[in-house]
DNA sequence: GGGTAACTTG
DNA sequence: CAAGTTACCC
């Protein structure tokens, strides 16, 4: 079973990327987030076309957004509104084979690192702690957590650790949330797990760099963990079963995340 | 010497398409209108690549704006300021030979044919009087008029004289003006003059037709007029001399007005 | 830098 | 329907 998740940044806008990604790539199931659309304007069709008939769609108008599209059956779909904001941040769905799948848009947070004085950084601290309260309990559930979790918790999950201590997305603040919310849950960072723990690891450049790929500035902000029943499932195939789709990022018009892509038999 | 009037409706986003054009038709002089772009964001290379060197260029942000570009000397660029509102509607150059050649976007004038409602339509009828204060004077200069007047002034310069009489761009009051215009500027109106009375001349066709070309609900609202000393050499050449570039309104991503062209020897 | 949306103009 | 702006968000 391949699994991708992969921040689109506007699903309407880049449905052809997506298409071409799914005939290259033939993932089992696709995770996206920022799909900054309604459920009735996801192109459905186009996905269906493609052989990806199973969708689980959670997205309101502008903003955020997630979708689960498979050629797998998808069951029990069920979006969790985090923070009680309105907003379309999760959807959940149990793959064949019985692991439950959870799909996240955390919040990116805003510029100032402070929740007193920022509330979308106190937006993001709240919906980490409530992502840990949640896999806190029923550990010996099989869970895949994937998406755009906007942290790079590492110091080689970002481009300098040191010029980024003070950012949004790897203040300590945030990832010490992060490692925690790890640890409660029994996670594997699969990523990190299958790499040396100093190989730089990024799935995110910013569209403002002038050469994104010579400066290559980016951070791994794009996640595949999971539980402890998995864990030796997510390893067992070794490095390569762990992808990040630098190249995708340097298609036309692309979104400001590639794709990153998991290989793991369930 | 071939004269193109042409609204371009952005001539940023359609710059391939007047290049295009140029090389295609190879006009001696193009006088655009709706440039919609401040002067220094002006597309002035791709034209002078394209040998168009000569430019007299009166624009303004995001509204409006006028261009008179040629590959033959353009002299004594005067820019007139109409109705001191501060928008760019107007610019004019003295051709070789002595021709003083006037460009023009006449105000849209709104929905509403009411000047006392509409001040947009009261704008539009000051305009006209403005114009033709203007051209009462020194009337035995050389004089060609072209642009954007957004008026159709004949029965047969719409597709339905009855249906269109209080439409914004056909009513009497407006006929009118344009009428007393060309009388007391001792011009003529090449494009009528070399057409018979009852043949049907649009020059402009809304994009909101489903199929334009189809149901054919076209306004001739982009105009060439001569004074009384070139009248001759206007209509010395014939009606082929004169041309509709209808086909242009049909390519990909087109303005809503189809270029017009003249040739005379001036 | 690059999405979406609401608004204004034609 | 299709330009342009501004505002918001990442």
């Amino acid at each position: 079973m391949r699994i991708v998740t992969w921040n689109i940044n506007s699903v309407r806008l880049r449905i052809d990327s997506v298409i071409r990604f799914l005939e290259e790539e033939q993932p089992d199931v696709l995770c996206l987030q920022e799909t900054k659309c309604l459920n009735d304007q996801f192109p459905a069709k186009a996905f269906a076309k493609a052989g990806y008939e199973h969708m689980a769609v959670n997205g309101q108008k502008a903003y955020h957004g997630v979708a689960t599209v498979a050629r797998v059956p998808l069951t029990d779909h069920q979006p969790i509104e985090f923070c009680g904001m309105g907003d379309a941040r999760h959807i959940a769905v149990t793959l064949p084979g019985g692991a439950r799948l959870h799909n996240f848009y955390v919040p990116a947070g805003g510029d100032e690192p402070d929740p007193e004085k920022n509330p979308k950084f106190a937006h993001k601290l709240a919906f980490m702690e409530e992502m840990t309260k949640l896999f806190s309990k029923k550990k010996k559930e099989p869970r895949i957590i994937v998406g755009d979790l906007n942290i790079a918790p590492g110091e080689h999950d970002v481009w300098s650790h040191k010029q980024l201590l003070k950012v949004v997305s790897h203040t300590p603040v945030e990832t010490d949330a992060m490692k925690a919310l790890i640890k409660k849950g029994g996670f594997t960072d699969v990523a990190r797990e299958l790499t040396t723990e100093d190989e730089k690891l990024y799935s995110w450049w910013s569209y403002r760099a002038k050469d994104w790929a010579a400066s290559d500035r980016g951070r791994r902000l794009d996640h595949i963990w999971v539980s402890e029943p998995l864990r030796e499932a997510a390893l067992a195939k070794g490095p390569q079963a762990l992808k990040i789709h630098r190249d995708v990022r340097g298609w036309e018009k692309p979104s400001d995340h590639a794709p990153v892509s998991l290989d793991i038999d369930l």
